[in-house]
DNA sequence: TCTGGGGTCCTAGGACCC
DNA sequence: TCTGGGGTCCTAGGACCC
């Protein structure tokens, strides 16, 4: 594989930095978002922002300023635990049509300089700047990675011109490594590592940090004596197969010496939709039978706007359902044709429903549907259902 | 004061077909 | 009678990511 100069661009504190554009004299204060969605009410009440103390209820942070954070608190931690360790620290739900406008901002000042782009969400991408960074370089013998610095901090000012936000970049030979060297320096770091950097500033780290290896995984790799990228990388290959499996196993040892041939993928078309709610309190399938049926109708409506706004239409429906336990099963039927209607999404969900145990109260009812595809010249379109359902377990 | 919502990918067994 | 592969689709669960 011919050498590349591929970057990961994350912003810093993402939804939290665009609130902080929106309420500056919030600036330098612990602030988290996270909670319920947004309502208009919320933004034209005016109001004092509420505190962590003052919240109750299920929500987790999605996002906290770096002052939140020095007090102990992170993403996916409970607002509640979250309240214990700051109350004092600043709440917002989040509004995410707003970030989504911000995300599209910073993705086409990206793109003004650099078009090869790999969306990886709402707040990061992964862009190839291989072309841009040797164009200069023709006959060159200058070093085309203090280059392809410059460039990153062209994109970081780009960024900051079009949005007012800061971002942190890595730029390394893979997506592997870029991913891990941009959130060494953050917020607002430029890191740019070579292969030879890898035993020294890589390797310290711990084997989480590798995208891929998660709490489970790192949890069997320390029983195995395995806590860092290096010690990973000094493993027994076959000891990792033989714990992880063929293809995970092996994986892990190659990332691990910053092996990473993967490109950057610039076009992918969606391979489902859902939409899921977790109740404020738990649900009793028969006592709220009612509310249960009004909110899995309504999930239903939900996912077929989705399909239709995006312009999908979907063969595979699946139901998702956690209990008070937190235990989560799913169900799914593939119907003949692909549909993007309503009832036809509730009837077959209502079908998924009737094969499961209804025996405790349930937390999160979800609607999800796959095997997408473009409704095409020679799919046979329904006719207008009128969202009459079968009779379910819930209604 | 446990643990959101939207996704992707992988595995594995069984059905079914050649 | 028993014994084969391989390929694809469907379903359920789980790990992981942002």
């Amino acid at each position: 594989m011919p050498l590349r100069f591929i970057a990961h661009l994350d912003m810093d504190a993402f939804y939290a930095s665009v609130e902080l554009l929106r309420y500056p004299q919030l600036r330098g204060k612990p602030l988290v978002i996270g909670g319920r969605r947004r309502t208009a009410a919320d933004l034209s009440r005016g109001a004092a922002i509420p505190t962590l103390r003052e919240y109750s209820g299920r929500g987790v942070i999605t996002t906290a300023t770096y002052e939140a954070r020095a007090l102990g608190v992170h993403s996916g931690m409970g607002l509640m635990k979250a309240a214990q360790l700051a109350p004092d620290a600043l709440l917002l739900p989040a509004d995410f049509d707003e970030y989504r406008r911000y995300s599209r901002m910073f993705k086409d000042a990206v793109r003004a300089v650099a078009p090869e782009i790999e969306d990886r969400g709402i707040d990061e991408i992964y862009i190839d700047l291989t072309g841009l960074v040797m164009s200069g370089f023709a006959g060159d013998t200058s070093d085309p990675w203090a280059h392809a610095r410059d460039v990153a901090a062209s994109l970081q000012r780009a960024v900051r011109e079009a949005t007012g936000l800061s971002c942190s970049i890595g730029i390394t030979p893979n997506k592997l490594l870029s991913k891990i060297a941009s959130d060494l320096q953050k917020p607002g770091g430029l890191t740019v590592l070579r292969e030879a950097d890898i035993p020294t500033r890589i390797w310290p780290l711990p084997a989480r940090k590798i995208n891929g290896i998660g709490p489970k995984a790192s949890t069997r790799l320390e029983t195995l004596g395995i806590r860092t990228i290096g010690e990973l990388a000094k493993a027994d290959r076959a000891l990792l197969v033989e714990h992880f499996g063929k293809s995970y196993g092996a994986w892990m040892f190659d990332a691990a010496h910053g092996r990473d041939e993967r490109a950057v993928v610039t076009y992918s078309e969606p391979k489902s939709i859902s939409r899921e709610t977790t109740f404020e309190d738990d649900l009793h399938p028969v006592r709220d039978r009612e509310r249960l049926s009004r909110i899995f109708t309504d999930l239903c409506v939900r996912v077929a706007d989705d399909l239709q706004r995006k312009g999908y239409v979907g063969k595979t429906i699946g139901l998702k359902l956690r209990y008070d336990n937190f235990k989560t099963i799913t169900r799914d039927r593939t119907l003949e044709a692909p549909t993007g209607d309503a009832g036809t999404i509730r009837r077959a969900a209502g079908e998924c429903l009737k094969r499961v145990p209804l025996d405790r109260r349930i937390r999160l009812l979800g609607v999800r549907i796959g095997t997408l595809s473009k409704p095409g010249a020679h799919a046979h379109r329904d006719a207008k259902s009128h969202a009459a359902h079968a009779p379910t377990l819930f209604d």
